[in-house]
DNA sequence: GAATTACGCAACCAAATGGTTGCTTTACTT
DNA sequence: AAGTAAAGCAACCATTTGGTTGCGTAATTC
C-alpha cells in the first residue's frame, strides 16, 4: 500500500511548513501578509532592519513551503499569502491534541474504576 | 505598555516551538510520545536508524520548546509529552486562519456590491 | 535616452544544526 | 564485587542557515 509513503511525504511536508514558521522574521512576514494584502519585496522589507536580500531569502523559504506565492508584476515581485498550508498544520495539531485528550479521558476512567 | 514586548516574546516562543517541530525525526518522536506513554531514550531510539545521542539531542530540542519533559528515574531518562505548546500553536494558527476567512468574506461582500 | 527603482544573482561569512565517535559515570543485576 | 545497561559529556565534522556586500539587469519615470 502507498499509505505509508503517503504518510511519510505528508510528514515531510509538515516538517517543511513547521520549519518555515520556525523563525521570528518569517512569522512577522506571515502576520503581515495574512491580512490579505499582497506586497512587494521592498514594501515588506521597509520596516525591517534586515536587508532586502535577507527578506527575499525568507520569502523564498515561505514560498517553498507553500505559505506564500510570488507573482511578478512589472518590475516588482508581489507576494501573497495562502492559508492552506497553515490550515493543514492546524488540522494536524488538532489531531494530536484530540488523541491526547482521549488518552487523558481513558486514563481518568481507568483511575475511577 | 508591555503589550508589544509581550507579543514579541510570544512570537519568539511560537517560533521556538514551530522550529522544534520543523524536523521529521522530531515529528516522529512527538507522534510516538503523544500516545501518552512516557518512554526512555533507548526505547525511543530503538526503531530509529540514528544514534542514541542524535535522538537525545532531538529530545532536548523538544524539551527546550516545552513539548516534552524529562524526568530521571533510576538510570534512565524518561520523556513525556506535554500538549500545551502544541495547543498554543493550534490557537495561533486558528487566529491567522480566522483573520484570513474574515478577509475573504469582506472581499466577497465588496465584490457583490 | 538618462536616471532611478525594484529586483535577481553570486560570492562570501559566521553561526547553528544534525550527526557521529569515544570515553566516563551512574545505576542495576547477578 | 564484577559485569552490564542507560545515559551524560565532549570533541569533532559536514552541511545548512541567516545574513551581508557587490554588481548586473529589467522596468519606470522624467
Amino acid at each position: 500500500m502507498s499509505n505509508k509513503r503517503r504518510k511519510q511525504s505528508t510528514n515531510k511536508r509538515h516538517a517543511l511548513v513547521f520549519a518555515a514558521l520556525g523563525d521570528q522574521t518569517r512569522l512577522s512576514l506571515v502576520s503581515k501578509l495574512s491580512d490579505g494584502q499582497p506586497r512587494s519585496i521592498t514594501l515588506l522589507s521597509d520596516d525591517h532592519k534586515l536587508t532586502r536580500q535577507a527578506i527575499t531569502k525568507h520569502l523564498h523559504v515561505l514560498e517553498n513551503a507553500g505559505i506564500v506565492q510570488c507573482i511578478r508584476s512589472g518590475r516588482e515581485s508581489i507576494f501573497q499569502f495562502d492559508v492552506q498550508p497553515l490550515d493543514d498544520l492546524k488540522d494536524y495539531l488538532a489531531s494530536v491534541s484530540d488523541q491526547w485528550d482521549q488518552t487523558l479521558s481513558r486514563l481518568k476512567s481507568f483511575v475511577e474504576d
